[in-house]
DNA sequence: CGACATAGTGTTATATTATAACGTAACGAT
DNA sequence: ATCGTTACGTTATAATATAACACTATGTCG
C-alpha cells in the first residue's frame, strides 16, 4: 500500500495502524465510560477484530475469526449480530450496506456522517467526510426529516487505476 | 443548475398511475427497441410488477406475485434475480441496498442518478435528482474514478411529520 | 431449410446474510 | 438478597442471493 496523500481515508494512507488500532480502542473505551455504556468483552472483541484492519468484514467474517481465536466455544450469529448492533449504535462501526459488512468507524465520536468510497479493484474502502454535503440540505429543503444517510460510491481507487491492465 | 427543488419523487405525488404505469412500460418497450435488446415476457412481467406501484418490493415479493398471477407454474428464485438483473442493467429500476429490495426507476433512460429518500413512518420512497456533484466531483478531485454511486436518506417525510403523534 | 451459436429460461440445490424465540447469567440498584 | 434490567448463549429458522447444469427460443449463415 503506497501513501496516497490525496484520497482520504486512513485506508488508503501508510501508517502505523499499531498505533492507530490502539488509539481507535481507546477512544471506544473512553466514549463508552463517558455514555455510561458497556463494552463488554464480546464488544470489545468483535470491535477488536474490525479494528485489526480498516477493511470491511461481513458478520461472518467476524463470526469465523471470534471462533478460529476461541476454538474451545462455538459463537452462534446472534452474538455476532448484537455485538455489531450496539458498535453500530454508538457510531463506533458503520455497515456498508452495498456490501453487507461492517467496518470500524475512523473518527469515533465525530458522529461523522458515514461516506465511503469503495474500490471495486484493491476492495479497499474509505470513509471519507464530505465537508458540504448539499444533499442533506436538500432533503432538508424539501420538508424530509433526515435521519441517516447512506452514500456509498464505488469506483477505482488513484491506485488501482496505475495498475490497470 | 439543475432541476431539482422539485417536490421530491413521484411516490408522493398524486397522480394518475395508471396512465404513469402505461407510460413507463411504453418507454421501457421503446428503449430496449432502441437499444436492440429483448424485452422478454418474463423480464416484462418482473417490470410490470413493480410498475404496479411506486414502491420497493424484495425479490422474493415480486417472485410470490408472479406464482400468484400464475399458479400453474412454480416460478424460483433464479428467473426473477435474472430478470432484476436485466432491468438494473438497463435502468429500469434500481436496487435499493438499505432495503435490499428493488424499484422502478422514475425516469427510465435518464440516466439519472439515482439517489433516495426512505420514509420511515409510510414505507415510502422517492427517487429523487439532487445535486450529490458536490460529492461526485469531490471524489473525483480525489482521484477516485466513480463507477456507481449509493445515496439513500433514510427519515421521516413531510406528510408524516403532520400526523406524528 | 437445417446446422449452428447464442441468449434466455427452467430447475435443483445450496450459499450467504440475518433474526425470532427463549432460557441463563451478569450487573446494578434498592 | 432480591429484583428488574441488560447482556449472553443456544437452537432453530427466515430472508436474500447464487452456482451449476439442462433445456428452449431466437437469430445467422450456408
Ligand atoms: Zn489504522
Ligand atoms: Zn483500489
Ligand atoms: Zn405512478
Ligand atoms: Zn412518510
Amino acid at each position: 500500500m503506497s501513501p496516497k496523500a490525496q484520497i482520504p481515508g486512513i485506508a488508503f494512507r501508510k501508517h502505523d495502524h499499531r498505533r492507530c488500532q490502539r488509539q481507535l480502542l481507546s477512544e471506544a473505551t473512553q466514549l463508552c465510560a463517558e455514555r455510561n455504556l458497556r463494552l463488554t468483552s464480546r464488544r470489545r472483541q468483535v470491535l477488536e477484530i474490525l479494528l485489526a484492519s480498516h477493511q470491511p468484514m461481513g458478520a461472518y467474517d467476524i463470526l469465523a475469526e471470534l471462533n478460529r481465536t476461541d476454538p474451545d466455544e462455538q459463537i452462534a450469529p446472534p452474538i455476532v449480530y448484537r455485538a455489531l448492533e450496539f458498535l453500530l449504535g454508538e457510531g463506533l462501526i458503520h455497515r456498508i450496506e452495498s456490501l453487507n459488512a461492517f467496518i470500524s468507524c475512523a473518527q469515533p465520536g465525530h458522529r461523522c456522517g458515514a461516506q465511503f468510497l469503495i474500490c471495486r479493484d484493491c476492495d479497499q474502502v474509505a470513509e471519507f467526510e464530505a465537508s458540504d454535503d448539499g444533499l442533506l440540505a436538500e432533503a432538508g429543503n424539501l420538508g424530509f426529516a433526515v435521519d441517516h444517510s447512506v452514500v456509498e460510491i464505488t469506483g477505482v481507487c488513484a491506485e488501482c487505476q496505475k495498475h490497470v491492465g
